[in-house]
RNA sequence: GCCUUGGUGGCGGAAUUGGUAGACGCGCUGGACUCAAAAUCCAGUUGUAGCAAUACAGUGUGGGUUCAAGUCCCACCCGAGGCACCA
């Protein structure tokens, strides 16, 4: 057999599919079931990384697979092409952004042909192509038509680097997400989607997805419900409430004073009746200043100033008590404002201890004496519900004074637009008598103007502000002189359905057809990294929630949910396990790895490397890979042992559908690294024979297609045999083929190995229990003994008991 | 601090869900081929003791359940990820 060139036959096959459009997706084929097969389209950097095709292959490997099955399988690709390093190259090296991502985009392109990805080309989705998002602009006034879209004053996350607003999910430990600079608080009207209306339904509906545990609690803890009641507090001698949110009620006749944010409401109201007005607002503008990390980086150290003159009234004892600014309280969470109960709770406790204030232990913990484990709680110092349950008081001490059970939440409203020129337009007209208007749907896209300067100006409106003949329009409504909104869409907003589009990508009347919707929808498989989790992946279940409540969606999306199982993958580390990086040196070229060790090698070295469904992170190898290359390679050099009149032995029929039987569970599990196992394991069995037979090799090439489909397409065509590999039946495990005549006996004596036996597999239980009883090696342990039980276990092991 | 995950050879990782711990690969050791090297092939490779057959120990630590525990239960230690002055 010839040398095995890899760069020939990659070539060859890539071109064959390619003229022959081998992956184009019908919607649907008679007699087959669909599957969506889907992972997190990339944006246009520029050139693909290990990470995109780690990304990318493994579920190709599963495409693969699942269209031998049987399936009729989608498995899309586009990209997501609005975004800030398209505008950051623009600025710093005068390119244009559109150019940049395009030329990015059909560099990528050549580039993922040689992974040989089975993707439908023809199904591309763009997301900065107007024809997209015309689609994205339509399906946000769907939004904003009810109710789901607001443009609203908001204490915005604003970079003063990027010149933008931040979604709270981009700014990282105060920081901005992309440029590392301290995020301020700014006073802006921005657009925001709804997104805290369906805060439980997002939560409740997580128990029905066939998801990890980790991801589940990751955005459950990000919308952070907590259930507790609202109650009022009457300020002494004024018409004025002050109302608090509270998971503990059972602990209201321990309050003892209250803290309001600095930015609560009550300092102006009440601003007459503070006879320490100016040390409260210099505090309240300290606070302020402080940013973020201040606030939360400090020794927790709590700061605060009393309000002098004036008074809560505790609604449950009558007493009076103070009231205190302090900056340990949030603004942004539940009313603003707390009722504090030092004695049970440890901020409190802190600030009390500070500022010299009254503790009340209402709280007894006690054992009940029933069970060691139970803590009971009861109530006390707190007249008539003195030593009840801590659990039954909160309803009952609620209901006392009137406050009401309810929920509260960390998730807030989406903040959406970005004062950025490469987004897509927000479709809004401002009117000064009418107010914010849609544009009416006919005049979609909106589309984005081409601009000189792509500086947003230092009060952080976006580059279009200056493009006058966008800006300037007439009132849809009164037909009045208006101007544009001038803000564009965060890029989440893009991503957030581009999976429907993938079902109908050239739709030009909708943005997408129902019908084809259902025969697609919901995603069956769903791969991305972790650090989407509470960002593109909430955002698109909230919008696939939205779209379906709006009719939007067919009743294949069952609760309005995406995707039926989800995985996040690992991370592909460097070969000194730290995370790639030019700085460090440690960056692997996949276009390297293509050149010297083909496509087929790199698939299967990322399937080899580890699970796919945990998330981990798996240092790069560069001499395991070498290990799979050896792999393809024996198995080319297979050939040269092939015949068609060997005897076929048992053992090796056994040993092929043990191992068609270990890596079909593995592909299912997407634990495809012990398939590959599986895989060497078998070629290891085939090598040590002196031939192989026809129908053993064209087994083994259906069962590496999905991994190494060059090879094996290659290989089929030499042998001869009919058809292309690719569209092959995935071989069936015959059962009755993996029943072996003999098996190996293990003989135990107290639970430790001290034989192994050969024997005939059809023996019973005396029988077995016979053979390890007269083992030699057994009776030196048993000898002299007495035998107090014999356990058999069929067809596995016997333990003698002595 | 809370939540979620993990912890197995020199390394990446297996283990049919309670039944042979370390599959497969890398690395390493020895051998064959070669003038030599590379490539390839063969054998070995958890530790300790032993020339060996073999024996004992062994899945983060300590207990427990069981004929039998990497796997189940309890307590603790360490790593990774998420949340964090969230009332």
């Amino acid at each position: 057999m010839d040398r095995y060139e890899h760069g020939k036959i990659e070539k060859k096959w890539q071109q064959k599919w390619e003229e022959n459009s081998a992956y184009v997706t019908k919607d649907s084929v008679q007699g087959q079931e669909n599957f969506y097969q889907l992972f997190e389209f990339p944006y246009p950097s520029g050139n693909l990384h290990v990470g995109h095709w780690y990304a990318f292959a493994i579920p190709d490997i599963v495409a693969r697979y699942k269209r031998m099955q049987g399936y009729n399988v989608l498995y899309p690709i586009g990209f997501d092409a609005f975004g800030l390093p398209a505008e950051n190259a623009a600025i710093k090296r005068g390119v244009n952004p559109r150019e940049w991502t395009y030329d990015n985009m059909d560099h990528m392109r050549s580039q993922m042909r040689s992974m040989g990805a089975s993707f439908d080309w023809s199904r591309e989705v763009v997301t900065c192509d107007p024809a997209y998002y015309k689609w994205t602009q339509w399906l946000f006034l769907q939004l904003y038509k009810n109710d789901l879209a607001t443009h609203a004053q908001v204490s915005a996350n604003w970079c003063p680097s990027c010149k933008t607003v931040l979604a709270n999910e981009q700014v990282v430990d105060s920081k901005c997400e992309r440029c590392e600079s301290a995020v301020e608080k700014k006073q802006m009207q921005q657009w925001q989607i709804g997104i805290t209306k369906y805060a439980d339904r997002l939560i409740d509906d997580l128990d029905e997805l066939d998801w990890p545990q980790e991801i589940k609690t990751s955005q459950k803890n990000w919308i952070g419900r907590s259930d507790g009641a609202e109650l009022e507090f009457q300020i002494a001698d004024a018409d004025y409430r002050l109302k608090v949110f509270t998971t503990r009620p059972d602990t209201l006749y321990g309050v003892t004073y209250m803290v309001v944010a600095p930015e609560h409401r009550i300092i102006e109201d009440l601003e007459s009746r503070i006879s320490n007005l100016e040390e409260v607002q210099a505090y309240v503008e300290t606070a302020a200043v402080k940013s973020e990390i201040d606030r939360t980086n400090d020794t927790k150290e709590k700061t605060g100033v009393k309000l002098e003159g004036i008074a809560a009234i505790n609604p449950a004892s009558g007493q009076e008590i103070p009231v205190y600014v302090a900056d340990y309280v949030l603004g942004g969470y539940g009313t603003g404002a707390i009722m504090a109960v030092p004695a049970h709770d440890e901020r409190d406790f802190a600030f009390a201890k500070k500022y010299d204030l009254t503790l009340i232990p209402v709280i007894d913990n006690g054992f009940d004496g029933s069970e060691a484990t139970t803590i009971h709680s009861s109530i006390i110092h707190s007249e008539e519900f003195d030593g009840m349950d801590s659990e039954e008081a909160k309803s009952a001490i609620v209901k006392k004074v009137g406050g009401k059970m309810t929920k509260t939440y960390k998730l807030k409203d989406w903040t959406v637009s970005r004062q950025r020129y490469w987004g897509a337009p927000i479709p809004i007209i401002h009117c000064e008598s009418c107010g914010p208007q849609a544009v009416p749907e006919n005049q979609l896209p909106v589309v984005l103007p081409d601009v000189e300067d792509y500086l947003p100006n230092d009060e952080g409106r976006s580059p279009l502000s200056k493009v006058a003949s966008f800006v300037n329009v007439s009132c849809p409504k009164c037909t009045e002189d208006a101007k544009r909104e001038t803000d564009t869409f965060d890029t989440f907003m893009c991503s957030s359905w581009y999976f429907l589009r993938y079902c109908d990508s050239q739709n030009a009347d909708a943005f997408a057809d129902l019908e084809k919707l259902s025969s697609w929808m919901p995603v069956n498989h769903y791969s991305g990294g972790a650090e989407h989790t509470t960002m593109h992946l909430l955002y698109s279940r909230f919008f696939t929630k939205a779209l379906a409540d709006l009719k939007l969606l067919p009743d294949t999306v069952k609760n309005g949910e995406p995707y039926t199982r989800r995985m996040n993958r690992s991370l592909i580390l460097g070969p000194d396990g730290n995370k790639m990086s030019k700085s460090k040196g440690n960056v692997i070229d996949p276009d390297d790895i293509v050149k010297h060790l083909g496509g087929d090698t790199m698939r299967l070295y990322l399937a080899f490397i580890g699970p796919y469904n945990e998330v981990g992170a798996y240092p790069w190898n560069p001499e395991s890979i070498i290990g799979v290359r050896r792999f393809v390679e024996r198995v080319w050099r297979l050939q040269d042992k092939v015949s068609t009149t060997v005897s076929v032995d048992d053992s090796v029929e056994r040993e092929v559908h043990s191992a068609l039987k270990r890596l079909t569970e593995s592909i299912e599990t997407y634990k495809l690294n012990t398939g590959v196992a599986a895989m060497m394991q078998l070629l290891n069995v085939f090598d040590k024979q002196e031939h192989i037979d026809k129908d053993h090799l064209k087994i083994f090439l259906s069962m590496l297609t999905p991994y190494a489909p060059h090879l094996c397409c290659e290989m089929w065509e030499v042998q001869g045999f009919d058809g292309d590999a690719t569209n092959q039946q995935w071989p069936e495990v015959e059962h009755a083929k993996l029943v072996a005549k003999e098996m190996t006996l293990i003989v135990q004596v107290n639970g430790k190995v001290k034989d192994k036996i050969t024997l005939p597999s059809d023996l019973d239980d005396a029988a077995l229990e016979r053979a390890a009883r007269s083992s030699t090696k057994v009776q030196k342990f048993v000898d002299g003994k007495e035998i107090h039980k014999v356990i058999v276990v069929k067809g596995k092991l016997v333990n003698i008991v002595v």
